[in-house]
DNA sequence: CGATTACTTGACACCGGTCAAAGCCGGTGG
DNA sequence: CCACCGGCTTTGACCGGTGTCAAGTAATCG
């Protein structure tokens, strides 16, 4: 079985096992939930891929609040390579039991010859982080609540089926309503009614901690959901063609 | 006098002017207020550089929103260099009349051999918006009204002065209170609320249509800002950083 | 100038926050 | 096997921050 990261360049990009060589990660580490990951003001010098689990990035406000400003599913990056001597603004912190492993920096660079779909890969990744950050801003800022969290959805549905995580039209959430209420931007009340008013209008149905997708298609409706920022449609070319370093558009 | 990218790269980074030599961007182009420089769904293959005005990336709601998620001042870049083929996901439109400039997509590839300071600043740039997209995040998601305006006026006023704009403690910000709206995910009527609370806090002086910060510690306080996030203190600089113009806290 | 665009103001409604208490588990230990 | 316990969820009552609507004023522009 592949991990998820090699699966999620395979789709998005086509990456053939050979071309994933650079991605010899080493040993997996765990961490319970609840646990730091990396720390605000921390600097790193690796790169860390989440292998199973969600984790989070998150800033702590003065008054106590908690920002939850991305979920990191199983084949995302807890953490850019950051330029050197730059300290962490934000934290990582596991929300359920995670399993981590190092990718080597060298991975993303491009080496004078040879491939470069890996390091090209990793910038798409990259790039859609940035995508999916800009879609929660925007959805935090214009919302009303239960579209907000109907959105929110949608794109975990989207983000778990690409790393194989979603049976059927089902995914399993195991994120508690703090959790939800930190990402979104809503206390946690709000957030419990909320739940009650997406399920009442049978867009989605929970149990345990599953989330049950009951339509897909309207719940993304309902959502206003469009997925072009995900950037799942496989674009598999280099980003790094070579112009002529003077043609000017217009 | 220096345009506002190199100004800043200097100061941020340390680059002397033969590093910069990979910036020579083409002939300026002129959009006016209101209009659109680039527009969602469109592929780009040019980075495209801010000279002088103010310009957003936003995504229209289907309700007719619009969600304004950065600001880009002199010396941002409108986007970053895209994998080929991938589609725009926002729009970038001026907020005032602006002064653009292409720069060639070799400037962020690092090349065989030779210098890699260029590059590496770019870089140092994206990861910074990136850093920026995240407060914005947690600004909007966790702080009330006043606080986030006062949060984002503190923002612009460190980005501004970076590139010389800042005059002692007051800065022009010729955006109308619908721009403000729209970034911070208020309404028009209660960003001019917040504006007069502000003011009658004797924080800011609005007069014409520039912003004067009128005690910038208080207001710092006020918005409990911390500028660390905004990566100002050149981690990258060399033991040679050119001071520029004094108004440089430091 | 007139016409448009931006800013202010007030009245009112409502979404969503806060507080508090009551269920609901799933563990853990006796 | 049951009793207890702590974290999570669910409810209800209440309130306050923001949004909306509408109208009036000021600024800007052709």
């Amino acid at each position: 079985m592949l991990d998820p990261l090699s699966l999620k360049l395979e789709r998005l990009c086509g990456l053939g096992p050979d071309e994933r060589e650079g991605l010899n990660f080493g040993q997996p580490t765990f961490v319970s939930a609840r646990e730091d990951i990396l720390s605000e003001g921390e600097i790193v010098s690796h790169a860390k891929l989440v292998l199973s689990g969600i984790a989070c990035h998150y800033k702590m406000m003065s008054d106590g609040r908690r920002a939850i400003t991305s979920f990191l599913l199983p084949g995302d990056f807890t953490n850019h390579q950051m330029p050197e001597r730059q300290r962490l603004d934000f934290s990582v912190g596991a929300l359920t039991p995670c399993k981590l492993a190092d990718v080597p920096l060298a991975a993303w660079r491009r080496p004078g010859s040879g491939k470069v779909a890996l390091p090209d890969a990793l910038f798409l990744c990259m790039m859609t982080d940035i995508s999916i950050q800009r879609a929660w801003l925007a959805n935090i800022g214009q919302r009303p609540a239960d579209r907000r969290m109907a959105h929110l959805l949608c794109e975990l549905h989207h983000r778990l089926s690409l790393v194989g995580l979603v049976d059927g039209h089902s995914f399993r959430l195991p994120l508690i309503q703090q959790d939800l209420a930190d990402a979104l931007g809503l206390s946690v009340v709000h957030v419990n009614r909320v739940l009650q008013y997406i399920r009442g209008l049978g867009l989605i149905r929970t149990q345990d901690r599953n989330i049950l997708i009951g339509d897909l298609e309207k719940l993304e409706e309902f959502a206003e959901f469009d997925p072009t920022y995900l950037h799942l449609e496989g674009s598999l070319v280099s980003p790094f063609h070579t112009p002529g370093s003077s043609q000017l558009p217009n």
